[in-house]
DNA sequence: CCTAGCATGTAATACGTTACATGATTCA
DNA sequence: TGAATCATGTAACGTATTACATGCTAGG
């Protein structure tokens, strides 16, 4: 666990093979999408920028060592490497790659992880005057506003392309973060209403 | 930024004090919490977890050390020293601290992280069968579930003893969490039906 | 007497971002 | 020719968890 939850709990689901390294965050996502098609780490890093990032990110200074270390433990694996002009790796999985998604994506493993500084704020919020606190709420809620007009105009056209070539999750996962997000500002616009009632005199 | 936000953009608002060295996640909560009065290392372990731990957290092993790196730098000092009996220091906020805190308090830094590996998975969901997918789902739910009921549970009553005392944000920031974990859950049921909908024929 | 809780700390390790270094290619 | 983008990597640093070490005190 990190904030609330217990982490990797158990593992007695099967014996599948003993002492399986447990994968790093990185590795989990490096996997997932090496498995719809073979990637560059510069590849790896688009797809993430492009969906996860908002749940799940991972920069160069974790990719490219990550992917090396997979390589070296047999996970993935070079398809194609060019040295020669543009300098380029694109890694694909092995049948132990496969192997090791495969038994995540069906682990309890359920890291969750929320830090939030805005709301430790708003927690704080007894020692400044209202109108901080006011200012603070306001731009919680702006920012979630701005971040789900982002999802529709970068995100959405993606998911929907993935949808349309037959992988409808990632459209989904879309979905949860705009309905989680929508749901926060709604309830800071009630909060500021309240907020702005007791600020001008009841 | 770490996942979507940016962090401490401009910090132009106020030339109160040139290069006020950043506080550190750790050195927020604590200095949050010493405001309201003062504090052992191990008290300040107890006041997160019984609530802000959820979306700000802090072990012992962030805490002892952030306590005395902020005496060094002159933001809290020793109250009581007791080196007879129970070894135990109590710190309370300098003008200095209070200054940084409240600096911090009306800063627009905003730190938002969220990090769902039941969210990735459900991302990844086209790699597996329907009913893996859905056991992944279920989990998402039920310990969503869970959590609300320990909230109500263990963190309620705090809240409420916080708000009788005349602090009503704690309780604000624990509606926010129960709020936001119950629309997870609703949404993450409407996402069961359509996949057990799908599985049992259609 | 022994256990649970009070209390403070360090060390090892993992994870993560950012900045830096390096160089090729494409296109205006 | 110069900027943007492709492409890979390392180093420094900050942040976090966990395990460990140590010892006191209160209550059954």
């Amino acid at each position: 666990m990190s904030n609330i939850s217990r982490d990797s709990h158990s593992d007695s689901h099967s014996d599948s093979h003993l002492d399986m390294p447990t994968l790093s965050p990185t590795a989990k996502v490096i996997l997932g999408f090496l498995r719809f098609r073979p990637r560059s780490g510069y590849d790896i890093k688009r797809s993430v920028e492009l969906s996860t990032r908002f749940f799940w990110g991972a920069s160069f200074g974790q990719i490219y060592p990550e992917l090396n270390r997979l390589e070296r433990s047999g996970l993935v694996e070079v398809e194609q490497s060019a040295e020669a002009g543009r300098r380029r790796k694109v890694f694909r999985l092995t049948k132990e790659g496969e192997r090791a998604l495969d038994d995540w994506m069906r682990s309890e493993s359920d890291l969750f992880q929320y830090r939030d500084e805005g709301l430790l704020r708003l927690f704080f919020g007894d020692l400044v005057d209202l109108e901080a606190a006011l200012d603070n709420v306001r731009r919680m809620r702006e920012w979630r506003e701005e971040v789900v007009g982002f999802f529709h105009s970068e995100i959405e056209p993606h998911a929907r392309e993935d949808a349309e070539e037959g992988h409808p999750f990632p459209q989904l996962a879309l979905e949860y973060g705009i309905a989680m997000l929508e749901s926060q500002a709604a309830w800071l616009a009630g909060v500021e209403r309240e907020l702005e009632g007791r600020l001008t005199g009841r």
